[in-house]
DNA sequence: CTGAAAGCGCTTACAG
DNA sequence: CTGAAAGCGCTTACAG
């Protein structure tokens, strides 16, 4: 039993306490704590559980969770960090999270400037809400040497990252490699590549498996044909209307794109300038935004699995978090090319 | 100064708390406190604050925001609930709000399945982490009702709610008008409309004015011609195919979509029909997406200013969050249409 | 099966 | 200007 003193006071600050439900049900409040928990087995009476159960319901009680965070030492906040957390691939991957953490945890978005990693003490902020987790989108090695977080960690779209924590990962070479090999077959021999400047491993893999497949199939890619930009339609065209003319004369037949995102802006400032796609220029990109399909013309890009991503991630999170070990630390989803008219008429 | 064991205690744990910091420095945890918030001015010497600024930075503290917040009463957490956040319109709000809150918030996204608001159990849920303040996009009057939340609030996009909490609003009717008047002008008698299933006031608004400045246009917009979708490109464009017959044989010349992603799922669609845009059919929405400016045909739509109405909701909240009074609790920003080609070739 | 008590890390009157 | 102490709301050994 709590103080009527102290219970009273709960009452004028409008918030209902788990004494002010002790109170009620006449028990103390380890009980309702207990019973709030779903930790009754073999520990409180089914009288008591009744009774407790129906004073939350009448109070409307809720757990407080700064207070059963702090007692417990962790949160039900699981955060996200991303640099690309405003790309609409994201919002299917956070759908996918969403989904798979249930309503026990919250989601906490970091939100960056496009295409940067929050720094040292952001993160150290964030980490001081205690989450019960955390999952990080697209990372290089750099920030996740600072990271040093405690607890659960799962990274998504992490290759070659895999040391550092349970991973999804998604195969991006493969549909790279398949874009190489169309752009081949459909007769491209100068081809040029806008990067982004996130200097992220997905992103490096992006090019690196588009490059050596380009070669393999005597596609040249000079290093002058590569620029890069932040994840921005606006950046993207105004960084391809600088570069075209000297590609142009470089004899370059086709753009490829480290996202869709970058290729609507190519694609943008490419019809402005009256070049004709995919006659004159091919364009192509990564992720199949739902977008791809309506643009003019319409985007060759190569698909990635964005729902199941959050959801493959969040599910593994969720199991570390409930102490269960990974019978697959590792997970890789399949990507692969979906040609449309940007690149075949 | 705290007891040697309890140091020792915290050391074992890994995490540097206000005791460690106290110890090092020589002086209270209340002297850690004031200095860690900066509430020195006339309480704390100028020698200790150097002492404890000099045992912050060695030990690399950071204020326990668990442990803060279970003090204050309240946390740095501020709760952004919307139906419709993973719209790529949202990623410019969300981007705008971020940059307003600045680094002393958190971001907290409440993440429900698209067009649906959060359930009265999840709200509760979401208050019990203790929100600093919450940003409320695009709500319907029950959802508020439902709301009762202490503390402050500032609503997004909420016209016709303004008795609830201050707002900001976007003036949506303004572009609707000008849309039905820009139809009229092209010469269009009769127009359909897809509308969002959320029935969010700003959805409502949209509707009205347009379908009052249609028809003060003679431009008819029968009931049967009305349909609803969820905010998904997928979902309007099958809405639309099963639509469309009855629309054609109507004599319906255009469609208007109630957001820019409804009307990517009717261009989808209708360019898989056959139907040629605009001289068969003309399609307008509303948000003007990054996408708009590079679908087939280029889409016509009104323009709303989704990075500043994210900047003045911040602004607005964060005054309130720190105990001001606002000047303007009501502002409204201005939107306007952007026409293109699926509207006029 | 049950409750009193300690403790999570911090902030804030309060007394000096 | 300073520190001891109470308190925020909860959870969890612990003793019974």
């Amino acid at each position: 039993m709590e103080s009527a003193e102290q219970v009273q006071q709960s009452v004028r600050s409008g918030r209902i306490t788990a004494a002010m439900v002790a109170a009620r049900a006449g028990v103390s409040t380890a009980t309702v704590s207990l019973v709030a928990n779903g930790k009754t087995a073999g520990r409180v009476s089914e009288d008591n559980i009744a009774r407790v159960r129906d004073a939350i319901s009448e109070l409307g009680y809720v757990v407080d969770g700064i207070g059963s965070s702090l007692a417990k030492g962790v949160s039900s906040i699981v955060i996200l960090v991303s640099p690309d957390i405003s790309n609409p691939f994201f919002a299917k991957v956070i759908a996918g999270v969403r989904e798979s953490l249930g309503a026990d945890y919250q989601l906490l978005l970091s939100v960056t400037p496009a295409g940067e990693f929050p720094q040292a003490g952001d993160v150290r902020k964030l980490m001081a809400l205690r989450p019960a987790g955390l999952l990080v989108g697209a990372p290089n090695a750099e920030f996740l040497d600072d990271l040093s977080a405690a607890g659960p960690v799962v990274l998504l779209d992490a290759p070659g990252l895999e040391a550092y924590a349970p991973s999804v990962n998604l195969d991006v070479a493969h549909g790279a490699r398949q874009l190489a090999a169309h752009l081949a077959d459909t007769g491209h021999r100068r081809v040029a590549y806008v990067d982004s400047v996130t200097g992220t491993a997905t992103f490096a893999i992006r090019r690196g498996a588009f490059l050596d497949e380009a070669a393999a199939h005597g596609i040249a890619v000079e290093p002058g044909h590569i620029i890069s930009t932040t994840i921005d339609v606006g950046a993207s065209a105004a960084a391809f209307a600088a570069a075209w003319p000297a590609w142009q004369q470089a004899g370059v037949t086709a753009v490829v794109c480290c996202t869709d995102t970058h290729a609507y802006g190519v694609l943008q400032e490419a019809r402005v300038a009256g070049v004709q796609i995919p006659d004159e220029l091919a364009i192509a990109g990564f992720d199949d935004l739902p977008y791809s399909a309506t643009s003019n013309p319409s985007l060759t890009s190569v698909h990635l699995p964005a729902t199941s991503l959050g959801l493959k991630a969040g599910g593994q999170l969720r199991r570390l978090i409930e102490g269960h070990r990974l019978e697959q630390p590792q997970l890789t989803l399949e990507s692969s090319l979906v040609v449309r008219n940007s690149t075949s008429a």
